[in-house]
DNA sequence: CAGTGGTCTAGACCACGTG
DNA sequence: ACGTGGTCTAGACCACTGG
């Protein structure tokens, strides 16, 4: 129950599904019929129906009816953030190398280049206290007169300040695999036995120009990394309806 | 351009923030305003800032207005069905065991059980035409007078008919990891090296009940599972608004 | 043809935030 | 007091679906 009209009726009708009254597939009341059950106006019931629309509750076929969803049980939504969703504090970011590479081996196709172009590589290591945690190797392509060390230096995610100026035009993509480390990164990451590693590649493409703006490979010891998703949760924050 | 109003004033906004007319954190026009610049009704204003704060590209604050947000680039979605997302398909399904165990080592507190209670552990083997790729323990309550064994040879994904019933009450997550095969799961999945492992474990929950209904720990090698994540995307497939 | 959902308007009242 | 967004109504017209 709530004071709000339409969110009154969105409960009754999720309570019904929840109990089983209503099963995925049926039809529900037309929006008529539902108007006189909840002395309701026509705009407040499909206010309704919206609502539960967007929580996965309800679809609508246009002159048939509103029907009970069949729900997607198999997307699950994580959160992710290579550097804050780790398990340890990250307490040293330290810039390993700066390459401006032209023939870059197997990361051209992920960058859409061509071969005379010239692509920047990016390696850091990030370490908590104790003991490095990951490796990260960052690339993107190289343009002559932009000053991007000075910020890579100073913030432990460079990007981010662009990626917030951009973002509705940014397409991110997840990679997520397993590597057994070579030489190079053991060493790097300070340890000898054969720990595999989460090797996460992250692709960053910008939806108006179709490039691929920033390609990057994450390695990281599975101690300090959860993953964890969980089915979608749709926010009810938004009050627009 | 869209024949139906509101649709072409969420394109005419949006096009604003992709061009950088409007920034994140910037206020758009009042709602009054907004009738006047498109010569629409209010409830068609609000429409059109319904779907924009769906996509995410507006919220609104009663009282104050209606701003661009700033976007969460943070939130990764991915598809993922242990036995339909795999890169190969899945031929051969063998039940190794169904053993009833009154002590589950491990297992007894993510299943919410009692000392008592017994416990039914399913194992099973995925393999393709070629090789064994996946090894999976189920674990759930033993409810005497349950015939669930027929289910489990029948059906690949035997949850999969109850999911969908109960769907809007299951809680699934998912935690994904690593881990070096010991002898028993090398000899299961029939391999020698040191090939790490996939080991997924997912759970399922029912919000009604608070109980963990199942919990399930997946095996796979990496080489047969595509993990790959992206933003999440809006579906506008609902007309209801 | 009647019934359904999809779009749109004009207008009303409210609670909230800022002066 | 005024402007803002939040809720709600009554009524209109349209396109689509079904018998």
């Amino acid at each position: 129950m709530s004071d709000v009209l339409y969110l009154s009726i969105v409960s009754s009708i999720k309570e019904k599904i929840l109990k089983g009254d209503l099963k995925p597939g049926e039809k529900l009341e037309s929006e008529p019929q539902l108007m006189k059950i909840y002395d309701a106006g026509r705009m407040t019931i499909r206010k309704s129906l919206s609502l539960l629309s967007n929580e996965g509750y309800v679809y609508s076929v246009p002159g048939k009816g509103n029907y009970i969803c069949k729900p997607d049980t198999d997307i699950f939504q994580f959160k992710f953030n290579k550097y804050d969703g780790l398990k340890t504090h990250i307490d040293k970011v330290k810039l390993l190398s700066v390459t401006i590479k032209d023939t870059p081996k197997g990361i051209e196709k992920k960058l859409n280049l061509e071969e005379n172009d010239k692509i920047v590589e990016v390696v850091r290591l990030l370490s908590s206290k104790e003991q490095p945690i990951a490796l990260e190797y960052v690339y993107f392509e190289y343009l002559p007169n932009q000053p991007v060390i000075e910020d890579m230096l100073k913030f432990a995610n460079y990007l981010k300040p662009l990626e917030e100026k951009l973002a509705f035009v940014l397409d991110k993509t997840l990679e997520i695999g397993i590597e057994l480390p070579n030489e190079e990164l053991k060493n790097k990451l300070e340890f000898q036995d054969n720990e595999p590693l989460f090797k996460i590649m992250e692709t960053i493409k910008n939806t108006s120009t179709k490039k691929i703006v920033q390609y990057t490979i994450f390695y990281i010891r599975p101690k300090y990394l959860s993953l964890k998703a969980s089915l979608p949760k749709v926010d009810k924050s938004s009050n627009i309806f």
